[in-house]
DNA sequence: AATGAATGAGCCTTCATTCAT
DNA sequence: TATGAATGAAGGCTCATTCAT
């Protein structure tokens, strides 16, 4: 076994092991010490990769995030027209690096407790954000800036509140069904005409 | 003379109470200590009104809940035609009793924090479910049932994900905002035609 | 066991807990569950009392330096001239409130802590000055103001210097030697005659 | 080229470390990880040059001594008289190795934290027997011995004790101030009369 | 000789809960 | 009904020490 360079690699497991001991604890339980023997480790070598429990949280949100934009960024590659695109963030939301129980639980429940922290605040509002702008730049090729901002939002919400509810009730069904309900309100709300 | 009947007086106390310390403090920091401070009273006296603090948690949520029933309740008798009524649920859903910063506040941290405590899930699900028969009664008056739950989804993440967004950014600006959205997609999904 | 008004109790129970661990355990090993079980309470109630520990070690020394002005206080009440006066702070300062092993032990490690801790540091500090300042007062009155300056300073030296080997040995032998040595001191820099 | 003999560098290293660490974090704060740092090594290597942390703190509380004791019996050298060589020992005691506030911080915090250690506390305890032995050796000279042992008792006492002083103020001022108020009581207690 | 990863014990502090009054 | 004193169990974090490399 290795003893040097594992700082990416602890910070890693760490990071999985945030995700996995809320989903099975619960935020309020997911101590530090749980977390550590999660990831095999002992709860003092939490301190040694991360300052505090609060910047453990961060960055699994931090990574989180970032595995959804990976997601989101890869299906656009493979997307032509702006209605491609569209489709490729509501693919991407309910997919399959965020659609799953464990993420669900991690996410709201950082959601829950972000409003007291500023860094925790500040990831959310960059993810609201993001996915505003992502819609808005494609959306604004299909209709007026105006309207495009409105269907931003509308979708943006839509989004979110179906990932809500999955997150509460855990049930991860077909992500074609969260999709298809997302896709029907773009269509019905850009006019069906191709983008 | 015996002080009778304090109970229903301390319980709301109470519940009111844990409103302010979550949006205060956050939900991690709203101690059964300084919920009882709020509410002008003893520590100890919580346990007197509550058997737990979760009992207490509860409580607060479903209080939360039926504001919001009332509400809702109020609006609809001034409905007439079903189009009316789903519009009744729109405004209620981002009227006065729910859309305001203690109550995001609030009811987000219970959220993040209901996946492991059951009594709170269940308050979640009927909330969700509520909605969507809500939602459900007056649109399938409208359309077939088919497209009338698919909507009727729709509509509940819009609703639900526009709150989810104030409630993070804090920012209850004029609920004409979410609800014009809101009623945007009702329309163009419904064809607009009259109910 | 009455269950009002504990505070003053409590406090006077752990304060001097704090002294008595100190000499047991010594001033790293002096925990706050130590405390708490020397003073027969439990380790929670010590910050029902106290903010801090720190605010516990700063109460202590408070407390130690307090008795050592009362005796001083106390023992100059009969005292009828300047040099009587003197000898009454000789006396105060290696009398029993002062000179047993325990507070030895307690003042000690406060000293060797108050570097780091603006409050701990800001006693000593009054000591300091008050030891010399009484000095002054009356040997103002044997000499002119330089001669008396350098003596009080001289003298609090040597009162501290004393005490600094008693409470590294621990040896509180017969409080008359160290008060006939400073006493010497005094008697051959003050001219021997009469106050 | 192996490196050969590392151990009395890294030594020397380290117990200097403790003095600065001791400095600037207070003696509670002084961690073998921070001390390690400061001496520009890792923590680890520590334990391969002492046994124990307690052994550093041993060695360098005997580095301290015993470069006084060669700063005193430099002085010593240049003297004629005993009562040359007394006002050595006075001058050697606020002499640079000794009267600079690294030094002090760390002597006093071994002070307050030597009554539980054997180690430090026999160190301790030879500093005193030795500057006491010191001062009596000559004075015996110039006086009986009943009156040389008070005189030796009492100029150590007034020594410690100015230091002391120093050690918690901070304010390493001229050091012929504390020389001179020695010196004073050495002239008035010894007749005067040159040695 | 040297590193820094890793452990595990222990500390201060907080807190839900109980209880004497 | 009400208080606030008291408990005891964790929790986050630190740190001396060990160990693989």
């Amino acid at each position: 076994m290795p003893k040097l360079g594992m700082g990416p690699i602890r910070r890693k497991q760490l990071v999985d092991a945030v995700v996995g001991a809320i989903h099975e604890h619960g935020f309020a339980n997911a101590t530090v010490a749980r977390i550590a023997r999660r990831a095999g480790l002992s709860p003092g070598i939490v301190h040694h990769y991360f300052s505090d429990k609060e910047e453990l949280l961060f960055e699994t949100m931090r990574s989180l995030l970032s595995e959804l934009r990976r997601d989101t960024v890869a299906r656009q590659r493979n997307a032509a027209t702006p209605r491609e695109r569209v489709n490729a963030i509501i693919d991407a939301s309910f997919g399959e690096s965020q659609f799953n129980e464990q993420v669900f639980s991690a996410w709201l429940a950082l959601y829950g407790n972000a409003r007291h922290s500023t860094r925790l605040q500040r990831i959310l509002v960059i993810y609201h954000r993001r996915l505003r702008t992502n819609l808005m730049y494609d959306l604004a090729k299909l209709m007026d800036r105006g309207r495009a901002a409105r269907l931003a939002e509308g979708m943006a919400a839509m989004i979110d509140g179906l990932w809500l509810r999955y997150a509460l009730t855990g049930g991860p069904e077909d992500p074609e069904h969260p999709r298809g309900i997302t896709r029907s309100y773009f269509e019905a709300a850009s006019g069906g005409n191709p983008g």
